[in-house]
Order: C-alpha cells, then structure tokens, then sequence
DNA sequence: TATGAATGAGTTTTCATTCAT
DNA sequence: TATGAATGAAAACTCATTCAT
C-alpha cells in the first residue's frame, strides 16, 4: 500500500548505528522546524543542517539530494496523517452514522488546527517536489478506513458506499483546508465549521436507503 | 474595495504611452507562459523579459523587483476571477434559488475547469510573494455579490445570509479544488461534481426560514 | 572542415558589443595562465575569473559551464596550431625535399619549446573534456597541408604519400612531446632532436620512388 | 636505482601479516579498476575502499591521503614495465642488431596494445600526483638495459651509444603513444608501425662506425 | 585494528539586480 | 528610455580526511 519511493528520490542509505538515526531524527525534524519558522523559500539545505546541529556532509549521506530529503519528510508526515484516521474510524466501528460523521470532521478539523502551519508547509513542498504519489497513496488508505467505518454502520445502507464516500472525503478535507487558508476571525472559523458538520451528516442522512 | 497594494510592491511607473501599456502587456502575458510552460522554480527575470521580447532593464523600469511584478500578475488575474462572479450574480438577480446555486456552483466549476493550470500557476506563486490580501479582497467581492443575489431570491429568505452565504462559498471553493487536486477519473470528478451540487442546494434549502 | 562543438559544449552567446569581446579575451588568456601556473586541479571558475578580473557570473553568460570553456580554450589553441603549420607549408611549397623536412621538424620543434607549458596544460583539460574531435581536425588539417607541400616536392615522389606522410608526423609529434616530457639537460635534448632530424630525412629519402 | 619515495608520499605502514596484504592487494586491484571503469575524475576514496571491500579508515590506515596511494600504484605499474623490458633485454643480449630492434619495437608495442587502457588511466593520475621522479626512475633502468644490449650486439659498434639508444628510445615511446593517441583505423596504424620499426633499424644501422 | 559516521572547506552554478552605454 | 553586460551573494553538492566506537 505504501508507495515505493521513486529511485531518484530515495534515501541514501539507512542509519545502522544508535548515532546515525539520532542525526536523520534530527534532520527530520529541523526540516519541519526551518519550513515552518522560515517558509519554504528559505528551506535551504545548509539551513537545515544547522539547525538539525549536522554539517551539510552528513545530510548528503543520507539524501542524495534536497528533493529527496522533503520527499522523505513528507512521506513521514502523510504517514502520520493516515494513520490518525485509521485509528479513529477504528474505534467509532459499528456506531451511530451521526456519531461517525461528527467524529470525523471533529477529528480532521482537529488535527488540523494542531497543524495549521505544519499542513500548509508540506503543501508548499509538494511544489518543488512531485509528491502526488504519497498523496495519493495517503488518500487510499483514508478512504478505506473510512468506508470500512461507514460500512459498519448499523443504522445507514448505501445504495453507491463508495461515492457517498469519496464526496464526503472531498467536502470534509476541501472545506477545512479553505477554511484555513482564509484570514477569518475565530467565531467564523467555528460558525461555518458547525454548518460543515451538519452538511455533512444531512449529506450521509440523505443518502441512505429509505 | 480593492486593496492598496503595500508600497513596497508597487509598480515604479503607470504607462502614458501605448507603447509602454502594450510593453506592459506583453510582460504580463509572458509571466503566464512562462509559469505555465516552464514552471515557478523556472520563472526568472530573464526569461520571463527574453519571452515578453524587452530586455531585463526595462521590466525594471515598470516593477522594481519580481516580487512587485508577480503581485501584479496576481491581481489582474483575481480581478478577473471576481468580475466573471460578479456578473454571473447580477444576471442570476431574483432569479429561484435552485436555479442561482446551480449556476453558481456550474460556473465556478467551468472556470476552474478552463484554467486548471493558470489557478495552480497562480497559487505557486503565492510562495514567493504575499498575495493574501489580494485574496481576501477577491474573496470579499465574491461574498458581497453572492449575498446579495441570495437576498433577492423571491423563494428564500435566511436567518443568517452572512453565515449561509459564507459556508456555502467555502465548501464550493474548497471542494473543487480538492477535487482538482487529486488525480481522479473524468468519471469520478464529474459523478463527485454532481453530488455536490445537490448537496449545496440541499443546504441552501435547509438554512431557509420555515 | 573545422568540427562543430557538441551543443551540450557550445558557447551560450557571442560577444556584440566591443566590452564583451575585451572581456572574453580576458577570460581566455586567464583560463591558460591559470593552467599554467596553477596547474589544471586548481582550475576553479572562481580562479578563472578572478585572475580576469571579472565575476564568476559573467563567465557563466558567456559559457554554460567550466567545460564549455575548456573546450573553447582548446578549440582556439589548435586553432593556431593547424594556421601555423599550414603557413609553414604553403612558404616551402616547391621546395626541395631536404628543406621540407628540416623547415617542418624545427617549426614544430621552436613552436613547442615556445609553449611547452600551454601545450602541458592542455593536454591536461582533456581530461576534463573531451577535446579528441578538435584534436583530430587539427591534425587533419596538418596532415592535409603537409601531404600538399611534400607533394609539390621537385626532387621526390613517394609510392604512398599518405602513409609516408603519416609516419612522418606521428614519430615527429610523438618523439617531440616524449622529448619534452621527459627532465633532460638543454644539451641531451638538443643532441636528440639533431638525431630526430637525420632521422626523419632520412626515412624520406628512402620512401622515395627509385 | 629505485627511487626513495618522498616522505610525504609513503605509505604509512608495511604490511606485516597476510591478511593486511591481501587488503593492500584489493586496494591495489581497485584503484586500478575504479580508474578503468570510472574515470579520473570519479576515483574518489570512498569508491575505492568501497569497490576494495574495505572501509576508507583501513585505506587510510595505509596511506596517510590519496595521493600516497596513486603513487604507490603507479610505482608498482612502472615496475612491471621496466621489468617487462629489462627480461626482453637480457634474453636478446648477444643476438644480432637487427633481432634486438625488431624485439623491441614489437615487445613494446604489444605491452601498450595489451594495457592501452592502463596506460592511459595511470597517466592520467599523474595529474593528481607528480610521478615525474618515478617515470624518471623508470626510463633509466630501461635506458640501462636497453644500453647493455646494443652494446653487446655482435654486429654493430656505436661512436656514442648513449645518444643512440636515448634516440632510439624517445622516438618509439613517443611514436607509439602518438599512435595511439590518435583514433586510427587499425589498418593504419599496424602499417605505420611498420614503417616505425624499418625506420627504427635503419637509424641503428646508419649509426653504426663504419 | 577496522569501521563508517561526521566534518566542512571548496566547487560549480544560478539569478535578481544594477548601471554604463 | 531601452539595452544587456556585469555583478556577486547564495544555493546545492562533493569528497578527502578524521575520530569515536
């Protein structure tokens, strides 16, 4: 399911020693640090290696080059992601559908707000770096889970699951990150993000078999 | 209404002579291209006059850096975004509800569907310049032209336009695009698109007073 | 006749105005004194264009990378090479065979102990480039107007003048170079280029038709 | 008569066990490898140890930088070369002038066919490293050898044999690497090989005293 | 003694910007 | 006013060498 990275933007090599994955651990998360505090345009690789405490020499070792080292990150950051929605739609199996779909767009708007800054930066990788593939690949396993959820549901059959399903994704992930790029005032954010949820749930109720 | 752009990324000079508005011109158009064909890490000074056919020098008698020239670019183009709305509303004025949300959420996607590169282009450049509150001003335009083609539904009247109004415009907005952003069959975009047309309208039926 | 450079080696543009041709001229003598004096692993861009008092940045508007130039460099030294030569031969034209063979040997012979040192450094940079096309029209064209003066020779005519005449310069060349090549005192060096002369005469008049 | 290396190109220690000469011979084996396969300008130390099977600390373990190492390397190459002659030498000692130089043409001749591109690898290191005392070194035992056979040539006696053989020396090494330097069809150049060696006797023969 | 992770000076190359013509 | 040659700071990347384990 994890997409095999392309060979030119493939790590290096993996870290054998203790000491060696300290360094990539480093490495990782100044990346994030220097894309946030410094946006994407100043993501240089000499920043980060200072940052992350290395010589530029050691992220070489590992990353051939820069594109691969934000692939990898992403990657990381995706992974992270997907697997956050597989958990919760794990533990809302056989429930309501009305408790399913407020989980769900409380925990994505959620995990959003958490990582405003860190969403828009990956965001702002993906131009210098083609990570559709992960992207993509992310979105599979999200779609899974949560049809694998909705499935479960012992109040809700749906004639089409799967396009019920995709919609329900795009609404959700599209509505949020507009949300989110806009400058709003707080009580907007909320407002329209209480009109979102009942959206969605009157979208899924709709949609049901009689 | 329309931002005053900050000083700092101001054009040096307004043209007086057609010449110089047709040097203007030509610029412009050359940003796009080269956006379009070669790419925002491509996007240098150089190429972009070599392609307009002036020389460097007299790109920077009209901007005195990139970053003003690209702000600029920016601005025709939202502009033109929200004229193309503003009119749609103004045709669509007293017109049933049922009938300006699908015209709405139709014309947005069309134009989206027209200029899938040119949008992106223009996002990308949003890295290396501020433009957010050039959207925030398109932005608003939209949301005034909208509410008030809301108002003069003769079949609906809402307790909170501003909240309807906002909602329904963020979930439009953020959908497509998210829809545009994943690679996805033409099947499956334009079976999405559907549903979230009923789903707009749906929610626009909901929010009316009894 | 002369070899058209592979493009990936060509110059990016041609000097229009008088500064810029001043300017690559500076850049080409500085390229060979840098050979000469720092030896080819010091031959940096920033060597090179510091020691022409320019920046890195014009050399890089003239020449797409250090190679380019190389191989410029090069294309312009056998350049005078080959006009050298073919002047030699056009003058002896007619000439009797003894004085052809004598006049060839001390040309070469004066014009290399002239330029040992650039003759050196460009035998280094073919290490870095791939100068063998400009080095084989070079000799061609040697070849070409030495086989014309021997043949215009009064006193001899030779069963296979091309073979002959290929002999001739490759022990010439070859011998010269091993010559110089090698420490030796003034003294031993001259005693065998005197030998290497009989020598060659010699070998002509042998090649002669009864 | 063998060069004493220069205290800054020695290696650092001798090897002392079989196993640490086994490695030697694998870095040895690689070095030349890396140079055939890779190129000059690839043959870092990395990718030596690596193709040697070591790692870079052992490499350094015995030459204390590279350059000791390239030098070791061409010292071991020209050793082989000057044995290769001085047997050829000594199995001809006493034969006539003739023999003697046609065996020494063709004995070096064929060396080269054989390891043309050897030859040309260790040369190019001499860019890196000054082997020049080495070459040196090498031509004398050659020059010696070469030397002690004319001078027991039955048939031939020489005024100054020392200028005779370093002629006769110069003017085939040189010869054949001039022949080979040059892209040649092999056709051409076994002919001029030929014409090389008659040229070669007859030079011997015209020198002898009457 | 062997390993290989880490170093960082040094190299090539780019590109926004200036300014003499 | 327009031109385009020149600038040079800054970026990506390499590789000989060291040293803790």
């Amino acid at each position: 399911m994890a997409p095999v990275p392309p060979p030119q933007l493939s790590a290096r090599k993996s870290p054998r020693q203790a000491r060696a994955t300290a360094t990539l651990e480093a490495i990782f998360e100044a990346t994030i640090q220097v894309l946030l505090t410094d946006g994407p345009t100043r993501l240089t690789t000499t920043r980060v290696s200072a940052r992350a405490g290395v010589s530029v020499g050691t992220m070489y070792q590992y990353y051939p080059h820069k594109q691969a080292l934000l692939y990898a990150v992403t990657e990381r950051y995706l992974n992270t992601v997907a697997e956050t929605v597989e958990r919760t739609c794990l533990q809302n199996h056989g429930a309501p559908l009305a408790q399913m779909s407020d989980t769900l767009v409380k925990a994505y708007w959620d995990a959003k707000t958490m990582q405003r800054n860190a969403t828009r930066a990956l965001y702002l990788v993906a131009l210098e770096v083609n990570t559709s593939d992960l992207a993509e690949a992310c979105m599979q396993r999200i779609e899974a889970a949560t049809a694998a959820m909705f499935d479960s549901a012992p109040d809700a059959k749906f004639a089409d699951l799967a396009l019920v399903n995709l919609t329900f994704l795009t609404v959700l992930f599209g509505t949020v990150r507009s949300l989110f790029t806009r400058k709003m005032t707080e009580e907007s954010e909320r407002r329209v993000g209480d009109e979102l949820s009942v959206m969605c749930l009157r979208y899924l109720e709709a949609s049901k078999i009689a």
